[in-house]
RNA sequence: GGGCCGUUAACUCAGCUGGUAGAGUAUCUGCCUUUUAAGCAGAGAGUCGCGCGUUCGAGCCGCGCACGGCCCA
């Protein structure tokens, strides 16, 4: 016997008083004509003089977050989307059998009210119902309103109580969409076409990571959640879609933290005929304008940092960043063996999944684990850093004037790696070099090489115009803008562990 | 995978050196026609995450497990 539910028993009793009085307690036939919003809008502009109007015949609904009782009035609080509104019920206005019904009804309850406003004592608009109606019954309780919900687990499992309950994460949410509005609007502006690749593919390509698994029965085949849409996004550049961006999930099967969901949105875009700096112009731009239109300001706080999105963003080759943020000695810096003794000496353990054989992994590989150790957690202004190794780039294009790196940038801001861009590799012969590299990578113990994809190849044999890409990680973007520390306080559903209570599925 | 912390009423939290569990809110009953976390009077509500152990006795000590948070990897 679960005791939660004395309270749940109590409302049951209640619930059934009210059915054997014929209340229907789901109605689905009242309609609502205004919005907390709109009603406030509308009073506060033809203002001045009005103290009572309480003919107005405003209709609205809502959930009841609060309830002050006086025997014969009440005052409660209600909400829509579009806010909260007080309003004022006196058993002389809405009638005697209304208002026994309403002194059944409980916080959480949704109601109909109809009525006018008028101003309190204190100076509220508050609305005077005419009429009240219970629109929907509450079988459970609704946390407490002072100190709402704040067990992680319980916001994280029973979001709707989250938001019930927390504005904060209300607007968390509500910009979460804004920003991907705007990025949306600022691309199509440009001319990009936006479309959708399978999120289901044969063989998972396009970034180095570990992959979920399925199986299609009617094709008899394995497929792979994507981890990148990119190569299928760079087959459409060959098909003459010379600008498209994808923005939607992909997927990785990796641990979960405070940076990591298995499911992530990202937004990946190809231009024909642009490089990688025209990328990052392109960049700055568009998460400049996004955090003016979002936050309201290019200078947003997160953590305690303040960081400028306005001023322009500074550019440095990863060789540089390693020697001068890193302090690196230069001279270690193209011999593998030096490194780890290096990275050995300051105690910085390589043997982790970034780098998961450090005795068999080439010289890009260590250099990028000592960059995300040393480095990335000091870039919190925005910042660019370029010229990144070919063998950590397999489908970035060979820089012209070294061809041990590639024209490929990432963008980092407040520690975290925001995106990923490069001038895209268009020959295919080098294109196949790369991945049979990768190949002898995966048959050598690394998991999240790329796997050779023939169809890509063959593709880029019929041609594709030099062409710039980039992925933007939308769920981080949204922490920065947001100032979230963690990736769930971003993420609707965060993945969790099963509580003991779930039924299982095999 | 490792470390630290957490899990007590519907919610937020107390609970000392081990002695049979407490508050506020919420709920229930009564009073109350302008409240702002309304007020007054009264009442009910707990498998102290789960299991094992130590002990005369465990919310508290030990071991294991589950879930969560943060940090490290």
């Amino acid at each position: 016997m679960n005791k939660t539910n004395d309270i749940v028993e109590q409302r049951r009793k209640k619930l059934e008083d009210l059915k054997r009085k014929n209340i229907n307690l789901f109605p689905n036939d009242f309609i609502v004509t205004s919005t907390v919003k709109d009603v406030v809008n509308i009073i506060e502009n033809r203002a001045d003089s009005i103290t009572e109007s309480a003919s107005g015949g405003f209709v609205l609904a809502g959930r009841m977050m609060a309830i002050n009782r006086f025997g014969k009035t009440a005052f409660i609080r209600f909400r829509d989307r579009s806010g909260q509104l007080q309003a004022y019920i006196r058993k002389d206005r809405v009638g005697d059998e209304a208002f026994y019904l309403f002194k059944q009804l409980d916080i959480g309850d949704f109601i109909g009210i109809k009525g006018g406003m008028f101003k309190t004592k204190t100076g509220e608009w508050t609305l005077l119902a005419n009429e009240i109606k219970l629109v929907c019954k509450a079988i459970r309780p609704l946390p407490e309103k002072f100190h709402g919900l704040k067990d992680p687990e319980k916001r994280y499992r029973q979001r709707y109580l989250d938001l019930i309950m927390n504005s904060n994460v209300r607007e968390i949410f509500v910009k979460r969409s804004k920003i991907i509005q705007e990025i949306r609007t600022f691309l199509l502006k440009r001319d990009f076409l936006e479309v959708e690749t399978p999120m289901m593919q044969p063989i998972p390509g396009g970034a180095e990571a570990t992959p979920f698994k399925t199986y299609h029965n009617a094709l008899g085949m394995n497929l792979f959640l994507r981890i990148a849409p990119e190569l299928y996004l760079k087959r459409l550049v060959i098909g003459g879609f010379e600008k498209v961006f994808e923005l939607n999930r992909s997927f990785r099967n990796e641990g979960v933290s405070t940076r990591h969901n298995p499911e992530f949105t990202m937004l990946e875009f190809y231009q024909a005929y642009a490089t990688y700096n025209d990328l990052m112009d392109l960049t700055e731009e568009m998460l400049r304008s996004a955090a003016i239109n979002v936050t309201g300001s290019a200078v947003i706080t997160y953590q305690g940092n303040s960081i400028d999105l306005g001023r322009k963003w500074r550019r440095m080759p990863l060789l540089t960043a390693m020697e001068e943020i890193g302090g690196i000695d230069p001279g270690l810096l193209d011999d593998r063996q030096k490194l780890l003794d290096f990275a050995s000496s300051k105690g910085i353990p390589l043997t982790q999944k970034i780098c998961q054989r450090p005795l068999a992994d080439r010289l890009g590989k260590i250099i990028a684990k000592l960059f995300d150790i040393l480095v990335e957690p000091k870039l919190i202004q925005p910042t660019y850093i370029t010229g990144y190794p070919v063998e950590i780039s397999p489908l970035s294009r060979k820089s012209d004037n070294d061809p041990t790196l590639t024209d490929r940038f990432e963008l980092f801001i407040a520690g975290h790696e925001i995106a990923n861009g490069f001038s895209e590799l268009n020959d295919p012969d080098d294109q196949k070099e790369r991945f049979l590299q990768q190949t002898a990578d995966r048959e050598a113990g690394d998991e999240e090489a790329h796997y050779m994809d023939e169809d890509y190849i063959k593709a880029l044999e019929y041609g594709m115009p030099p062409a710039a890409g980039e992925g933007i990680g939308i769920d981080r973007l949204a922490m920065i803008f947001t100032d979230s520390a963690s990736i769930r306080e971003v993420i609707l559903f965060p993945h969790m562990k099963r509580e003991k209570t779930d039924t299982t599925i095999i």
